[in-house]
DNA sequence: CCAAAAGTGTTCCTAGTACACCCATGT
DNA sequence: ACATGGGTGTACTAGGAACACTTTTGG
């Protein structure tokens, strides 16, 4: 019996925070298939080549990103015949969560804020990658500490707040969120630096833990359910 | 530039609980390499075949369980390059929750208690692959309904409490159980049926309901992190 | 009657929600 | 002085933990 083989890509979903929006790495297509379109930055893997060590190459070759700490994960998997018109391509999705980075040195990828990359046309499946990637980085504000790989190294509480506000498009109390941010056992780690680049009164600067998980979890405001 | 091409296979990380243990399908290896060993069945995928398609495929030939409503999902994606000694393979792990069924028709596979399994040698990298399905598996009791794909299609609220105790290794309080099941909006529906199978006072039936999350979600008993 | 398992009531306590209020800075 | 955002206190409430107690069967 034959075994098929077939090219292996990987494929990136890098988000970010950046004026008050969530934005996503964009890859500009200029030639076909689906030329004008936006797609995700990715390549083939190598025949010698481990997945996550494809990922942080491409991430560097395609994403313009080397040289950067970056949270990486796999997404998940998309295999079916059609995706790519030219030949069967499985691809892993890698998710990346970014703080807010100078755009990047290559012309064709930029930050675009997603709700604007979801008006426009998207290659492959990538908007359905894309979309899989939010909810995965929505699901994982709620119970562990991944909200601080979008700031700066030191970061105040109001800035954390600002990275839940704008992932999952709701508010939360200023005051409540503090207080559970603060209380969670080895979330933040307070630095003796305040800054006021906020305005207002002074903010402690914090330093990310080394807490993976957040219990309990940070509660997401949910669509109150039809009361009908 | 050329594009490496290389074989895709979907292994499949099947579990139910039987006899009060949480079990999965193993593959008797027969052949090399690893002959002896266990390893989760599986095989590669077709040219024209969506990977949830060959999943599906595979369930039924490898697994021996064709027509059976079991919950399959994507669980990861295994890739480095020396995982099986005779190519290059990247394979697609799949996670099968099914009830406690009939062994397989197959010879070759059979269910065995996790807890055996991984005193065994396993294939390739097959035992990291059962440990992610366990503890996908583990996770997602808390926040879904998925309890209920271990169970028959009608069940009791004490062998629903068993599944969370055997796949969590936890004791949980009955009577709480039962208020917080049986309280969940759409989780469970009942029928007017009972049962005295498990001794004492009859035990109303219950069918699935449609919810798929569970909110607030059910605690698992963390290991008390150490006192001092 | 007794054992065993189902199911209910009640008490205590943790932690989320809402919001009044005070604090420390820039202008 | 006052606007602005940082941070604390507090009352209310939902829901988890623990466990006494009643119910309904089989033996």
């Amino acid at each position: 019996m034959s075994v098929p083989r077939l090219a292996v890509s990987v494929d990136l979903v890098v988000l970010t925070v950046r004026e008050q929006r969530l934005c996503a790495l964009r890859w500009r297509r200029d030639r076909p298939p689906y030329e004008g379109a936006w797609s995700l930055p990715g390549g083939f893997i190598q025949l010698d080549e481990d997945l996550p060590v494809a990922a942080s190459r491409l991430m560097a070759e395609r994403a313009g990103l080397a040289d950067v700490r970056i949270h990486l994960e796999q997404l998940a998997t998309y295999g079916y015949p059609d995706r790519d018109p030219r030949q069967r391509v499985v691809s892993v999705a890698y998710l990346g969560l970014a703080p807010d980075l100078p755009a990047s040195s290559r012309a064709q990828v930029l930050w675009t804020a997603v709700d604007d990359l979801l008006q426009e046309e998207a290659a492959f499946d990538h908007r359905r990658i894309l979309c899989d990637g939010m909810e995965r980085a929505r699901a994982k504000l709620e119970y562990t500490s991944l909200a601080a790989a979008f700031c700066p190294p030191e970061f105040t509480v109001a800035e954390l707040r600002r990275v839940y506000e704008i992932v999952w498009g709701t508010s939360l109390d200023p005051r409540n969120f503090h207080r559970k941010v603060t209380g969670a056992d080895r979330f933040l780690i307070p630095t003796d630096r305040t800054t006021t680049r906020d305005g207002g009164r002074p903010a402690r600067l914090y330093r990310r833990g080394d807490a993976e998980q957040l219990r309990p979890p940070m509660l997401r405001p949910r669509p109150t359910e039809r009361p009908n």
